[in-house]
RNA sequence: CGGGGCGUGGCUCAGCUUGGUAGAGCGCUCGGUUUGGGACCGAGAGGUCGCAAGUUCGAAUCUUGCCGCCCCGACCA
């Protein structure tokens, strides 16, 4: 009998486990799964407000460490920050052609200032006498305000360049919304430069587009490509838009930071001119370049597994958590005597530590809760470690444990982080690799589509080739690389000349 | 904007077909036993059943209207 029941729970317990607190199968429901991990990782729940979401403190210390390291990135090349009014007179926004129709269909709409008691029933309604004369836009980003602004900055080549970032909320009103990777408004940061001359600005663009190339690798732990957008797929008003792209584990492309030349149309529409040294009046240069929360999407999506969140240590706000295995108050202090020092060791060594000697919780638990929380190293210590000078090693990227002596531990576990920062580079650094594919015919460019990961292929440069791609296949195109080799070829739907292969992907 | 789904304790949901005054599991509180991979026992607390009107002796349940959210498509960082 008692062998039946110890049968029948390691039968079932593995399934009752996944059924009551595991998550959904990335190979089973892949957005199910997306969805489930944002919310049990504690980063972020849907709201009251339609589209919007609410940031949780885990989440949002993610955020804080990506921000932390993305502004220190700007403060090296030279920026500064400042910040912009979040709303935008319609008449700015009009002021740039493109700029304006680009953003028009998706703009929240300020038109009055003041609400007044119902006096036909409860609540409040908006007062008409309370009307704007000219609505406000609130701003789906901020070129227009910045340029209106930047018309009093700029009056000599001195003043040039003026290089600024700012973070900031922006309201773009999407049909359907995804946690992090589009919501109603989200959080990002937009530099807005000004320049004296195209190629400054340019280089600027090109800068930047590094700066945020650099980030996705060594703090995301997240390989892109670099690019250029198609002229259909550029930034309303830009002249030339810059991208990284990076590949989610279910096969699709995420754009996840963008750098545009903006040209002279903002100087031209917001007239900002200055002096040149031979004192003639020119427009200014302009770049501007973002990325935002959505890189939090990405983030969860390039790395995590079925366990749950897998963290690079560079952005963990939780690198190592020491869990206690106890019977009992007095063990508990026993253990903790002796974690208490190896803590300070840790926290010493520059690692952020958390000792959870919570007792709510069981140690299996709490092992459970921090997997799925992406915590990138777990430090097991019990009665039996306290005997042999031992502590349980876990590493969350491999899901692997070894027992280690304590000696030395506070310098291990600081290799063991960098050493998981880097395979888990090297880890999504292969699964890109593992699915991107040269196709050369159109019925393997529409075989692969249909399997994910990015095509490169031919493409003949014109808008109409790249549209019917796109309606037959939902592939866009991702980018133009900047590491393609010149490579005559013939386009892959059209069958006309081409001298590079460029990158398609069913995108997010 | 189309198509689908859902709204019942903090969470996941049952109850609705056939109206009779609200339930389970998880979580929470207290007590006890436990603790090397999501423990167990006992006792509790907690709900205007999305909102409004209607039908009825009586509505979570039936009718009508409204609101909200989620998912799938068209638009997009």
């Amino acid at each position: 009998m008692l062998l039946f029941k110890i049968a029948l729970s390691f039968l079932f317990l593995p399934r009752k486990n996944f059924m009551s607190k595991g998550l959904p199968k990335r190979s089973e429901n892949y957005s199910e799964w997306y969805n489930e991990l944002v919310k049990r990782a504690d980063l972020a729940e849907n709201s009251a407000v339609r589209g919007c979401m609410v940031i949780k403190p885990y989440g949002y210390a993610i955020w804080e460490k990506m921000q932390r390291a993305l502004d220190d990135m700007f403060k090296a090349t030279g920026h500064q920050n400042a910040y912009f009014p979040l709303f935008v007179p319609k008449s700015f926004l009009e002021k740039e052609e493109e700029h304006a129709e680009g953003f028009a269909k998706e703009c929240a709409v300020v038109t009055h200032y003041r609400l007044k008691p119902n006096p036909d029933g409860k609540g409040l309604i908006v007062d008409p006498s309370a009307k704007l004369e000219e609505e406000l836009i609130v701003r789906p980003t901020s070129e227009a305000i910045i340029w209106n602004t930047y018309k009093n900055w700029i009056q000599s080549w001195r003043d040039l360049p003026l290089l600024i970032n700012q973070w900031a909320n922006v309201v773009r009103w999407e049909m359907r919304t995804r946690l992090f990777l589009r919501t109603a408004e989200f959080l990002w940061q937009e530099g807005h430069t000004a320049h004296a001359t195209a190629q400054e600005a340019i280089e600027e663009t090109n800068r930047m587009l590094g700066v945020y190339a650099a980030f996705a690798e060594e703090w995301m732990a997240m390989p892109v490509i670099k690019g250029a957008k198609t002229a259909s797929e550029r930034f309303a008003g830009a002249e030339e838009t810059l991208c990284i792209e990076a590949l989610m584990q279910d096969g699709r492309a995420l754009q996840s930071g963008t750098s545009h030349f903006l040209g002279q149309n903002f100087a031209k529409s917001f007239d900002v001119k200055f002096v040149n040294k031979e004192n003639q009046l020119e427009f200014a240069w302009a770049t501007s370049w973002g990325v935002s929360t959505r890189l939090m999407g990405a983030l969860i999506m390039a790395h995590s597994d079925d366990q749950g969140l897998v963290l690079p240590p560079k952005l963990a706000p939780i690198q190592v958590v020491i869990v206690p295995i106890y019977k009992g108050a007095e063990d508990l202090a026993k253990i903790s005597e002796k974690v208490n020092p190896l803590f300070e060791q840790l926290k010493a060594a520059g690692i952020s530590v958390k000792y959870d000697d919570s007792d709510n919780q069981r140690s299996g638990w709490k092992f459970a809760e921090y997997e799925l929380k992406g915590v990138p190293v777990r430090l097991g210590i019990g009665l039996r470690d306290l005997e042999n000078g031992t502590i349980e090693v876990a590493r969350r990227d491999t899901l692997t444990k070894e027992s280690r002596s304590l000696d030395g531990i506070a310098k291990y576990i600081k290799n063991l982080l960098d050493e998981i920062q880097s395979n888990i580079y090297q880890k999504a650094l292969t699964f890109r690799s593992e699915n991107t594919f040269a196709v050369d015919s159109w019925e393997d460019f529409k075989t692969q589509i249909e399997k994910g990961g990015f095509i490169l292929a031919h493409w003949d440069g014109t808008a109409e080739t790249e549209e019917k791609i796109k309606q037959e296949t939902k592939a866009t195109i991702r980018c133009i690389p900047f590491d393609a080799k010149a490579e005559e070829g013939t386009d892959v739907y059209s069958g006309k000349p081409s001298k590079q292969r460029v990158v398609f992907a069913r995108a997010y």
